[in-house]
DNA sequence: GTCTATACGGCGATAGAC
DNA sequence: GTCTATCGCCGTATAGAC
């Protein structure tokens, strides 16, 4: 396999072992099984497992940016930004069903005390504010409360709530009424119990 | 010092380590190094780190929820839930000051995966969202927005974007528009920057 | 109630062969 | 381009003294 094709696999392992474990919790060796090569061999490719998450988490605001952009260019022009701002909610619900991309941006957030992943976790979430203000035309208001509802589907995801969603009567309601895409949760739910 | 006495500041510190460093990256050494008592002396008393974070996890909810219930049986009898969201937001934000209580809690939040601290994690979560619906009368769609508004705090702190507020314009537009305590936030930044 | 000493396992990173 | 072997550190937990 070449080295770009093999740098894709690790990438995408890696998003997925650091969205499930964090990045403290994450291990080379980790990524290295799920992407089916030795562990020094990561090393090797990446220098460092720090570089390695801070590759992982440029890619995943990349394909986010990329995805709002497109679900602005492809609205017909003069669309009211509220109705923009449902569009791209529900393109950010489908972006969370993979798991591994989101959950890393959100291990970033958590990371804002560490000197080298903090710069570029700030960085990311204030590029994703100026994209859906200055792009998507939202007012600050809007743009918070776009944002609010996309830290609280993160962390809803990251509880593992969705899981409960048809055993637990209260998890439910909050689903039902916190998810812009309720048959994209559902998807996930049955995805995760099988 | 007694046995409760100690039990009491080694959780306190044990709050601000988890807080700032996450759950993996947390240390025994570190809270013990805090609480000015030795490591295994640490790990004797609580038996496992585990169980320690599920301690402070226990602890930052009882706090929380007994925060939440203070704010609604002071405010005047039959006041409008839209009024008392306000007030429990703001009590909420001003909770936020003590960094390691709710970054910890926020950090078990992160910790759904795991097989101990996951549902511990999820119980909390939807205690408090059976708090603001049953006990103070907020519409499903009203807790939603203020577990919203809490997820989006917890994440602007855990980022660390209040330390830019005078120093960046964006980060201090987002700030402006999403804490509803600004003048809480801008205490919490002069404390940072100190 | 609190410590020192230490066993034990695991992880990131290096060296070097093929 | 990819591996095996391995070093060295660090963190949890235990044993046992005071």
């Amino acid at each position: 396999m070449s080295c770009e094709e093999r740098r894709g696999s690790i990438l995408e392992a890696a998003a997925a072992v650091f969205g499930e474990r964090g990045y403290v919790g994450a291990t080379t060796d980790a990524v290295a099984k799920a992407a089916g090569v030795s562990q020094p061999y990561v090393v090797r490719m990446f220098g460092t497992k720090e570089n390695l998450f801070l590759e992982v988490l440029g890619r995943s605001l990349d394909r986010l940016l990329t995805t709002f952009r497109r679900v602005i260019a492809e609205a017909p022009a003069g669309t009211d930004p509220v109705e923009l701002k449902a569009l791209i909610a529900l393109a950010y619900a489908d972006l969370l069903q993979d798991r591994g991309l989101l959950l890393s941006l959100m291990q970033g957030f958590m990371l804002g005390a560490d000197p080298a992943i903090g710069p570029a976790a700030r960085a990311g979430f204030l590029q994703v504010y100026r994209l859906v203000r200055d792009e998507a035309g939202f007012s600050p208001e809007m743009a918070g409360e776009f944002l609010s509802g996309g830290m609280m589907l993160n962390t809803l995801v990251a509880i593992g709530l969705p899981a409960e969603y048809d055993t637990d009567p209260v998890a439910r309601e909050l689903l039902d009424h916190c998810a812009p895409n309720k048959a994209a949760m559902i998807a996930r739910l049955s995805k995760e119990l099988a």
